[in-house]
Formats: C-alpha cells, sequence, structure tokens
DNA sequence: GACATATCTAAAGCC
DNA sequence: TAGATATGTC
C-alpha cells in the first residue's frame, strides 16, 4: 500500500491522502488525474478505513467509469459496494428506486435523441407550426437548456415572454413534457433534472443518499452543467467531503451546457476549500508541452498553471502545408508509412488522426486505404443507432412498456403490415383526443374495425403479437424472448425475403446483437442474478461510443479532437489547420467561442506523446466546392521555437501576395474569392438564381446552350450552383432535359 | 402505400 | 459533395 502511494509525486500523494473537507484537484493534461484519484480511493479504503458503501464517484462517460472501477479493482481487489457510475447512470439507478414518488411508473423508459426528435415532430404537426422554423433539433436543444437550468415550462414562459418564438417553443416544451409523462418516459436531461427534483421534493430521500455517501469524488468537473452542479451540492452539503478533479483549459463542451465557472468558482461555493495543482505532465516531450502551452496561454480568464516535464525535448511539432486536401491525406499517410517502415518499435495503434469535423474523416480513410494502412473510426454513429438494432429494442422496450408510443409508431409498420402514414395519423390523434397511449386505443375492438378491413386485421395481429411477448417477458430470458421478437413480428422473414447485400448485412448485425445478450446474461448469472429485460435495456441506454476505440486493434485511430479527451498517442496528427475550419468559422469573431477553440487545439496538441504533425491545404474542398484557405490562428500562437515546417503567415493580410493566388484551383474555375466572401456569396447566388435566367448570365459561368421545344435552355454553372432555365426564365427539371438537345455555346 | 426524384443544408456529441 | 427530408408519381 504504502509502496503504492510513493509512485505518486507530492502534489499527487497529497490529493490521495486529504479525505477531509472540499477538494479541488487540477489536473492539467497528462499529469496522472485518473491514478491519483484511484489511489485516493484506495487509500481511503485500505488506510482510512472508510467504508466502500460510502464512496461515490461519477464521470461523465462510461468508459472513464469503467477504467476507474478496473484501476480501484487492481489496487484493493474489489469495487464492491461503492458506486463508480456516470452521472446518468448513478441518477438513474436512483430514480429507479423512487419514480413512484415523482408519479412515472417504475418500468419508465428512457429516450434518446432520435426518440426525442419523433416525439417533437409530432407535438409540431399537432400544433400546426413550421417544421422549417421550428426544426426538432432547435426546439430539442432549446428544451435541453431550459432543462439544464431546472426551468419548467412554466418558468420558460415567465423568462423568455409571450413573444415569438419564445412562446411557440414554451408551449412546444410543455407538450413536450406532457407527451413523454404520459409514455412514462424520460430524456437524458430528464436522469438528472427529476434526481434534482426528487431530492428537493422530498428530504427525506435527499437524507438518505447524504447520509450513505460520505465521500464524494467528481471528474472531469470542468465539464459539469448547472444541474449536476446542483446535484452534487445538495448530496455534499453535509458532510462537505467533496472531491473535484478537473482542468479548466479543457473544457471543450460549454455548447453542450457545461459551465466553466463551476471549476473556477469552486472555492466561493465551498468556502474553505483545498486546492492542489497536478503540473507535472508524464505524456509529451517538452516542445510538444511548451508549443501546446504558447496556444492556451492565448486565452483569458484560466487559473493560473503551468504544466513542465522532466522529458528531453523531443522532436518539433512539425507543420506542413499540402496544396490540398487530398494531398494533405496523401502526405499524412506517407508519413505514417515511412515511420512504420523507419521504426520497428511502432504500431499502427500509435498514430491518430484528429480532425475538427467528422466530413474530414473521408479523405484519409481514402488515402490510407489506398497504401493498405489499417484504420479505426470513431464517427458519431453508435453500433446501436443502427436501424435494425434500434427496431428491436423498440420492440423490446414497447413489451415492457406499453404506454411508450413513440416506440410504438416506430416499428408498427416494421416489418410492412400495410399500417402506413394515415393510419398512424389517425390513430396518434385518437390517442391525443383522449389523451390515453395508442396501445390502449388499440386494443378497443370499436376504434380497429373502423380501419379498413385489411388495416384493422393487421393492427389485431399487432396487438396480439406484442401482448403475448408481453406475456412471456415475465418468464423468459432476455435472449429467448429477442428470439420470439424476432420471429413472432416476422422481422427477420421480411428481411430474408429483400435478397439484398444491404438486408443481409442488417440480419447478420441481429445475430451479433443476439450475441451481446448471450455474453450479458453470462455476466449476471456469473453474479447469480438474472439479467432482466429492465436492467438489459437500461445498459443499452446509457451506452455511448467512444466505447467502440479499441486501443488494442492494430490500427491507426480517426477521431475528431472532442472524441480525443483523454487519450494519447506517439504519434499525432492535426489536419485542417485552417481559418473557418479550426477555429471553426462560427467562432472567428472572437469571444467565449474562439476560447473553446483554442482550448480544443490544446486538448488536440497535448494527445501527442512524442510526435506531433500539424498540417493544412491550400485549396479545400467543402460541401462540393473548392477553396483558397488561410492558415489558422493557432498556427501562428504556436512558439517558434517548438516548431519547424513552411514559414506561416497570414496571405489574407498580405496584398501583395494575392497575385499569387489568382490562379485557379485544382478543381474549380473562377478567380480567388475568400473563403468568407464565397460563402456569402453562395447564399446571394442562391437567393438571385431566378434573376439570372433570360439575362446575360455572368461571364464565366455559362456550360451551354441549348435547344429545349422551342426556347433555349441555358445550363448555368459554376462550382456553386448549377441551374437550368428555358426562355422565360422557369427553372427546368432534369428530367426536362432528357429529349434535349445539346448545341455548342458559341 | 411504396418508390423515385427534387430540394435543402452544412460542428463538436457526453449520457 | 453527400445525406436527410420533402414532394411527386404510379
Amino acid at each position: 500500500m504504502k509502496e503504492s502511494l510513493a509512485k505518486l509525486n507530492p502534489q499527487q500523494r497529497e490529493a490521495a491522502t486529504t479525505l477531509e473537507g472540499p477538494l479541488l484537484i487540477l489536473a492539467g493534461a497528462g499529469s496522472g488525474k485518473t491514478g491519483t484519484m484511484t489511489h485516493r480511493i484506495a487509500y481511503m479504503i485500505r488506510e482510512a478505513g472508510v467504508d466502500p458503501w460510502s464512496i461515490l464517484a461519477v464521470t461523465f462517460t462510461n468508459k472513464a467509469a469503467r477504467e476507474m472501477r478496473d484501476r480501484v479493482e487492481a489496487l484493493v481487489g474489489s469495487v464492491q459496494g461503492m458506486w463508480i457510475q456516470t452521472f446518468h447512470s448513478a441518477c438513474l439507478r436512483i430514480l429507479r428506486v423512487h419514480a413512484e414518488r415523482l408519479g412515472y411508473g417504475k418500468n419508465f423508459v428512457v429516450y434518446d435523441p432520435v426518440d426525442q426528435k419523433s416525439v417533437i415532430k409530432s407535438i409540431l404537426k399537432e400544433l400546426d407550426m413550421d417544421p422549417k422554423r421550428y426544426t426538432p433539433s432547435y426546439v430539442l436543444s432549446e428544451i435541453s437548456h431550459a432543462k439544464e437550468q431546472a426551468k419548467d415550462p412554466a418558468q420558460y414562459r415567465r423568462d423568455f415572454g409571450d413573444q415569438i418564438p419564445y412562446s411557440d417553443l414554451a408551449e412546444l416544451y410543455e407538450r413536450y413534457e406532457q407527451e413523454l409523462k404520459k409514455n412514462n418516459a424520460m430524456d437524458f436531461d430528464d436522469l438528472i433534472l427529476r434526481t434534482v427534483q426528487l431530492f428537493e421534493r422530498h428530504p427525506d430521500i435527499l437524507a438518505q443518499y447524504q447520509k450513505r455517501f460520505r465521500y464524494l469524488m467528481v471528474d472531469e468537473y470542468q465539464d459539469t452543467n448547472m444541474l449536476q452542479y446542483k446535484l452534487v451540492y445538495m448530496l455534499a452539503s453535509v458532510h462537505r467531503n467533496l472531491c473535484v478533479v478537473g482542468d479548466d483549459d479543457q473544457c471543450i463542451y460549454q455548447w453542450r451546457g457545461a459551465d466553466i465557472r463551476n471549476i473556477l468558482e469552486f472555492e466561493k461555493d465551498f468556502p474553505g476549500a483545498k486546492v492542489i495543482k497536478l503540473e507535472e505532465n508524464y505524456r509529451s516531450s517538452a516542445h510538444i508541452l511548451s508549443g501546446a502551452h504558447s496556444v492556451i496561454s492565448n486565452n483569458r480568464g484560466r487559473k493560473a498553471k503551468k504544466l513542465w516535464t522532466r522529458a528531453e525535448e523531443g522532436e518539433k511539432i512539425e507543420y506542413y502545408r499540402a496544396s490540398d486536401d487530398r494531398e494533405e491525406a496523401r502526405y499524412i499517410a506517407g508519413r505514417i508509412e515511412a515511420m512504420m517502415r523507419r521504426e520497428p518499435d511502432l504500431t499502427f495503434s500509435d498514430f491518430a488522426i484528429l480532425y475538427r469535423t467528422n466530413v474530414q474523416s473521408r479523405r484519409f480513410e481514402e488515402s490510407l486505404s489506398g497504401r493498405g494502412i489499417p484504420y479505426q473510426v470513431l464517427s458519431g454513429l453508435r453500433y446501436y443507432d443502427r436501424k435494425e438494432i434500434k427496431d428491436i429494442l423498440a420492440y423490446m422496450r414497447l413489451v415492457l412498456n406499453p404506454a411508450d408510443d413513440v416506440g410504438l409508431l416506430r416499428i408498427i409498420n416494421e416489418p410492412r403490415r400495410g399500417i402506413g402514414a394515415k393510419s398512424q395519423a389517425d390513430l396518434e390523434t385518437l390517442a391525443r383526443v383522449e389523451n390515453r397511449n395508442i396501445m390502449d386505443v388499440l386494443r378497443e375492438e370499436e376504434i380497429v374495425a373502423s380501419f379498413p378491413r385489411k388495416t384493422a386485421d393487421s393492427l389485431r395481429m399487432f396487438v396480439q403479437a406484442i401482448d403475448a411477448l408481453h406475456i412471456e417477458q415475465e418468464h423468459t430470458s432476455v435472449s429467448d424472448l429477442y428470439d420470439a421478437i424476432l420471429v413472432r413480428t416476422g422481422y427477420v422473414e421480411a428481411l430474408e425475403e429483400q435478397r439484398t447485400v444491404e438486408a443481409d448485412s442488417r440480419i447478420e448485425n441481429l445475430m451479433e446483437f443476439k450475441s451481446v445478450i448471450l455474453e450479458k446474461e453470462r455476466e449476471r448469472s456469473a453474479l447469480d442474478e438474472p439479467l432482466t429485460l429492465l436492467a438489459f435495456l437500461e445498459e443499452l441506454a446509457l451506452i455511448s461510443d467512444v466505447d467502440n476505440h479499441d486501443p488494442r486493434e492494430d490500427a491507426v485511430s480517426l477521431m475528431t479532437l472532442h472524441s480525443a479527451k483523454g487519450l494519447e498517442f506517439p504519434v499525432v496528427f492535426m489536419p485542417g489547420m485552417e481559418t473557418g475550419i479550426f477555429p471553426s468559422y462560427r467562432t472567428i469573431d472572437g469571444g467565449e467561442g474562439l476560447e473553446e477553440e483554442r482550448r480544443l487545439c490544446y486538448v488536440g496538441m497535448t494527445r501527442a506523446k512524442k510526435k506531433l504533425y500539424m498540417t493544412s491545404a491550400e485549396w479545400r474542398m467543402l460541401y462540393g466546392k473548392t477553396e483558397l484557405t488561410s492558415e489558422s490562428m493557432f498556427l501562428k500562437e504556436i512558439d517558434r521555437k517548438t516548431m519547424t515546417g513552411d514559414a506561416v503567415y497570414d496571405r489574407k493580410a498580405d496584398d501583395t501576395s494575392f497575385a499569387r493566388y489568382d490562379k485557379k484551383a485544382p478543381y474549380s474555375d473562377g478567380p480567388y474569392v475568400s473563403p468568407l466572401a464565397s460563402l456569402r456569396a453562395t447564399r446571394e447566388k442562391q437567393a438571385e438564381k431566378k434573376t439570372l435566367a433570360g439575362q446575360d448570365v455572368e461571364a464565366g459561368w455559362i456550360v451551354s446552350h441549348a435547344k429545349f421545344g422551342t426556347g433555349t435552355v441555358i445550363e448555368a454553372s459554376g462550382n456553386v450552383l448549377t441551374v437550368i432555365f428555358d426562355e422565360h426564365g422557369t427553372k427546368k427539371l432534369a428530367k426536362d432535359l432528357a429529349p434535349m438537345r445539346r448545341v455548342d455555346p458559341s
């Protein structure tokens, strides 16, 4: 034990042995944060005699929770009794016990963003609001924000008044809440919000948890939002044994509601708090570390701290400006290949390409597979987001909780049963009018009979199937139920009939999913508790995608800068160092947004252990257009002593250099237009396109004239738009042109 | 109701 | 460009 504490440096040791009172650990990138936290737990148990049962450690991701659990287990042998969980799973665990005190049914389900979206869509239809003005994602982000501020619809209305769009949003929010409640469902934000409400409304329950969790730890504290703060505050307010760990320089989720003030003002919120800084970096070589530091020090309002390392200088950061995005990708693949050849110790898994946006991944996939380099992409798409998996999960959910209208609508015509959009809309209306659930309505023969005969038959069969499965659910294992669903609903059969490659891979996925279930059942039976359907769905509802990253796989990792947080690689590439991409064009005006981009840059750079490459492309194809780019301001912020490569200068500021770039792009025509100007121009052009017809079309834009019937058709095109008009200025559709003869545009 | 075609839009994504 | 959604046609 003493021996393991001896591995810690003095600050880490102090952090690990300070158990009482509020404690803020400012843990810089690569400073051994997780090790310190796990040793702290081990110290509690083995030295201080703390009952594991009284420890609650919260993280943001399943991955972080799992890692902490594994490492604690390695130190003390067992994690029995402790809660080492994500915010959401801890809350869900609490809510499962007390849901009824809040008016929810015991079997409430958790809605994911897709489910939320369909709720909003159907409400928009009901209220006859414009889904373009109120896009589901906009409405949901508004609702999510409100929930993060613990505002209910009434409060929202009070705060924003009855002006458009807020009055509409308030109404949508209100209906949304009713709908979820009616469906016995909670969204992700609810998990936290309802727990806070549970504690507020039932002090006896709060007291029970306060008494139990005498030792609280919160990881990634800079990412907490107001609600999470409130939750932590409530739980810690009596004993005040609260330890939070974080790094304000790595706060990259403000757009998601994280409130950086939580960490900046911890000492104010918890007077008498002790602050310990972990500033020794064990990850990166000195050049990389000081390069990263020179960037982040451009931010204002940081906690004072500076990482240092005993490591040697190492290689400098290498910057390369490619001619275009393809060449950039070729360069990176080439570097990987060359290094692999030169240094036998390296494996493909030592490399990571960290980009700002997911669309950038395509070029790298091309260049890597072109050279036969194995890679894994961590995309936003989760395995469990695949259609077939979500369908089956919807069936399972419905079987458990027949009130789940969203799940029902998802699969009532999946596979096709002849219950189309019209019938579904009717069902929704019927249910709404009587304020009942659809499943409920469907049990009434009178209603079912009012549908066309074929539809009515399908509806009856559907209800029968779900009811039968519902009964079966009570006495069969999850895996058997799964099989029963696949068969009973005709889902697999329908896929088999399709006989397409796509359908085959869906079937394969469904089989793979079965093995996931079996695996979970095996895990559970080892603990001597059978896997219930509820427990299974619960676990899946909270699963995330960073889990897809497999560090053992011998492949180059491709992911966004955001998902790279917490990871490290010997060699890191950061492509796309260009204004508009990184920093994103939405933030280049400066302000908080830009500071967050800079923190993201810092996070990216500090992922590298031995070698960091940064690249940009002179010409980049984005949204179907190729444009001249200018180099990211972050490149200019890097201390020149730590970096090699082409000189970095701002071409836009240097007017005399323009002539050099007034040349044709590899894939586009037209004179040089700055990226932003061109973005604006595109919008305007699209708005004006009608006026183009019949008039002199801008020189250089005419691709062809053609005879069409009696009139002339002009096909105007730049890399911006392709529009075809007839002589009256009416836009022609592509199919109209089929019989058209092209003539030379002379 | 299913399928084909046209149109629109564009970040990051933890749970 | 590419994907998601709206609209049109059989």
